[in-house]
DNA sequence: TTAGGGTTAG
């Protein structure tokens, strides 16, 4: 056979018409006669068919170019393709439809000498040989067999095997231009998912462009950059994206959103919104919802996203009000969520969506954080009117509706109830129990559910019939008006248990039980160590709550060791464990440390929040010295600097309180200070921003000296008796110190804005002051 | 293709 096959160039080129040829024309013109019944002949210009010698003498066109295609067949099974390719060059530089060539290719020989090929590890060459073929215009895919193409993918899956991606991505862009399915060679996913694990998103973008369904797939690559925290990358892809297309992919664009937020970065997400609507483009609902979510913890940007989206004509769906639920919940604003509530009943009341169960879950915990039960329960019973079952989740916020409100009896019933309804409790859910005998100080009571849920798990309830809210659901349907199922008429006897759920504790369930030690410093250290042998870590919140522990029991030497062994431990201290650490000290009179705990948070970057501050100015119930002073009224300033709204009022009492000292001109016993409400006690003349506070600031802030001046301007007559009292008990303590003044102050008494009082009164009040 | 629950400082 081989020798046969013998054929030199020239050989080949010659014209098989009308010459004899060595491989048997006649018999090779009658079998390719016979099959090829796709390409039927041109209809014979005579009645009947034309005699085989006929044929021999004038071969028509599909006869010439049967012979050289299965000549060139069997030169490629015979491993020599580069013959192949010259044959079909030679002929297809005469015929004018290349494509029909395949027609009478012999696939078949052409796949075994492929596989031939690619047995030999020789790829490259075959992907080459596939490269002049569609030059050609031959489409490649079509010259391979089902076993040739999987010899194929095996070759390039070994690309991937050995980690070069790059040139696997290559040879898919070939092969997928060649007409393969190259999908099919390996699972796209898990080569996106390399790109990603390389933090190679151009790569990935590349590789998914060859694909119709790229969008799609681009998605998946920012969302498993966003899964890594790689936003960078993320962006890339993003950004690539909208070159691949006409314009951004609605798809594309809701996941960089959500990475976005998932990244920690909802400015960016702002950013994309802002430059869809500079090109005109009407977001879908998708993209407005994730919008909305991802920056969920500003209420009024959502309010506003949520306002635009109606303007646009863009109707909310059930996860728009979700999630405007959620952001109310976050921002605390049962008011507004109530109201956002009572709408989305209305739109489901029309038809236009059905509330679920996450619309439901949602508002309940919104009455959850704000201690209001009943309106939780209220929300239940809806629910269940609406023929939706509570999950886990609905009973863990019903459960931290009475944890909250500090209703550890209803806690455990609605535990309880939980149970008979056949869900299936899980940590989270636990702990919420746990932290709701904590908020009522029934610590032993947490320790006792605590011993005997890792002893006895759970009854599980699943399979069994035990979910009787599915049961009476299932009875209600069909009844005309709705019978509600209230949460007391669960009987235990209808449901079997059967199995045992396990409990497994998390570093969230010990640090529950951490606060449930109260000033016990040892037993907590004890469940830390507890924790470790179960592998668990305790983390930012376990150390702040060993330090709480520890400032309850007035042990400061051991909280300043616990907040030294957190950084042992390889946790930075954060605001909430310097606060902690700084109450402990406070607590318990040591006010140096505190300041020096403040100090050194600053120095480390970690910038102090409203509770850090509160914490600090209301170390001292008096001031005692002018240091003192300056030190309480630098943090109030520096307060103020970060944006942070202070108690005006409990520090100018403390102020006045050191003023009056100076006429008083005795020791101050202990002040007795009350500490006014938000909502009651503010005098009448608290402002916004406390000029009286700013101007004491200042003045009090450097040393006396010659030329010094006071701006009364703007004050009331009584704050600036006040500023006088201040400049005079400075001037008493500079002068205890042994610095006389000799120099004199000058007093500006015009009146401002606002100060209610008419100069002379001010002038009147502070002539009586000097006087004395 | 979205969206929900727990523990820390006041």
């Amino acid at each position: 056979m081989r020798e046969q096959l013998l054929i030199t160039a020239s050989s080949i080129l010659l014209p098989p018409n009308p010459s004899p040829n060595p491989l048997n024309p006649k018999s090779y013109a009658l079998k390719r006669f016979t099959l090829l019944p796709k390409k039927p002949c041109p209809p014979p210009p005579s009645p009947g068919p034309p005699l085989l010698s006929d044929v021999s003498r004038h071969p028509p066109p599909d006869l010439r170019l049967g012979y050289y295609a299965d000549l060139a067949s069997k030169l490629a099974s015979a491993g020599r393709i580069d013959d192949f390719l010259m044959i079909a060059e030679s002929f297809l530089a005469t015929e004018t439809d290349p494509s029909r060539f395949i027609d009478f290719v012999n696939v078949e020989l052409v796949s075994a000498g492929i596989s031939r090929f690619l047995g030999d590890g020789k790829l490259r060459t075959v992907v080459e040989a596939l490269g002049k073929i569609e030059e050609m215009g031959i489409r490649p895919s079509s010259l391979l067999d089902g076993s040739a193409k999987q010899s194929l993918a095996s070759e390039c899956r070994k690309l991937v095997d050995g980690g070069r991606i790059e040139e696997f991505v290559e040879l898919m862009e070939s092969l997928a231009g060649y007409g393969f399915s190259v999908k099919e060679f390996v699972e796209p996913f898990a080569i996106l998912k390399i790109c990603v694990k390389k933090r190679d998103p151009h790569m990935a973008v590349r590789y998914a462009s060859i694909f119709p369904h790229a969008p799609i797939l681009f998605c998946s690559i920012i969302q498993e950059f966003g899964k890594k925290q790689d936003l960078v990358s993320a962006l890339i892809v993003f950004e690539a994206s909208k070159w691949k297309s006409d314009g951004p992919n609605m798809y594309v664009c809701r996941s960089i959103i959500d990475t976005c937020g998932l990244c920690g970065d909802f400015l960016r997400s702002r950013c994309i919104f802002e430059e869809l609507l500079a090109q005109n483009i009407t977001p879908n609902i998708y993209v407005f919802n994730s919008l909305m979510n991802v920056n969920g913890h500003d209420l009024s940007y959502t309010l506003h996203v949520y306002n635009h989206m109606q303007t646009l004509g863009v109707a909310a769906d059930v996860a728009s009000y979700n999630i405007l639920l959620k952001a109310c919940c976050l921002a605390g604003r049962v008011d507004l969520a109530q109201d956002i509530y009572k709408e989305v009943q209305h739109v489901a009341s029309t038809g236009a969506l059905k509330m679920d169960i996450i619309t439901y879950s949602t508002t309940i915990k919104v009455f959850a954080d704000a201690k209001m039960w009943q309106m939780a329960l209220k929300v239940k019973d809806d629910m269940l009117c609406a023929g939706v079952n509570p999950n886990i989740v609905t009973w863990s916020s019903l459960i931290s509706a009475f944890a909250n409100a500090g209703l550890v009896e209803q806690a455990v019933n609605v535990f309880e109830e939980m149970l008979l309804a056949g869900c299936e409790p899980n940590t989270q859910c636990c702990n919420i129990l746990l932290y709701a005998c904590v908020v009522a100080c029934q610590y032993d009571r947490a320790f006792r559910f605590f011993r005997s849920w890792v002893k006895s798990g759970f009854p599980n309830t699943r399979g069994c019939g035990g979910n009787i809210y599915a049961q009476l659901s299932a009875k209600n349907t069909g009844n005309s008006g709705a019978t509600c199922v209230s949460h007391h008429i669960i009987d235990p006897h209808q449901v079997s248990f059967s199995k045992v759920v396990p409990f497994r504790p998390t570093v969230a369930t010990y640090n529950i039980l951490m606060k449930a030690c109260g000033t016990d410093f040892w037993r907590a250290k004890a469940l830390m160590d507890e924790m470790r042998m179960l592998g668990l870590y305790p983390n930012h919140r376990s150390w702040s709550i060993l330090i709480d522990v520890c400032g309850k029991a007035h042990n400061v030497q051991g909280a300043m060791q616990a907040f030294q062994n957190m950084r042992n431990a390889g946790i930075t201290p954060d605001v909430i464990a310097y606060t902690t650490a700084i109450k402990a000290c406070v607590e318990n009179k040591s006010l140096k440390m505190a300041f020096l705990l403040f100090e050194e948070m600053k120095r480390y970057l970690i910038q102090p929040n409203l509770v850090t501050y509160n914490t600090l100015l209301r170390a001292r119930s008096r001031y005692g010295s002018l240091q003192e002073v300056r030190q309480c009224l630098a943090i109030y300033q520096d307060m103020r600097k970060a944006g942070y709204s202070s108690n005006d009022y409990f520090l100018k009492e403390l102020l006045e309180e050191w003023c009056e000292g100076v006429i008083k001109n005795s020791e101050l016993g202990p002040v007795q200070m009350t500490y006014p409400s938000c909502s009651s006690g503010k005098p009448k003349t608290d402002k916004p921003q406390s000029l009286l506070l700013e101007k004491i600031a200042v003045l009090l802030q450097k040393d006396f000296v010659k030329g010094s001046s006071v701006d009364l301007r703007g004050l009331s007559k009584v704050e600036a008796r006040i500023v006088v009292l201040a400049v005079l008990r400075m001037i008493k303590e500079t002068y205890n110190q042994g610095k006389p003044i000799e120099d004199d102050l000058i007093i500006f008494t015009g009146v401002g804005t606002g100060s209610g009082c008419s100069e002379s009164e001010v002038q009147g009040a502070l002539i009586k002051v000097l006087l004395r």
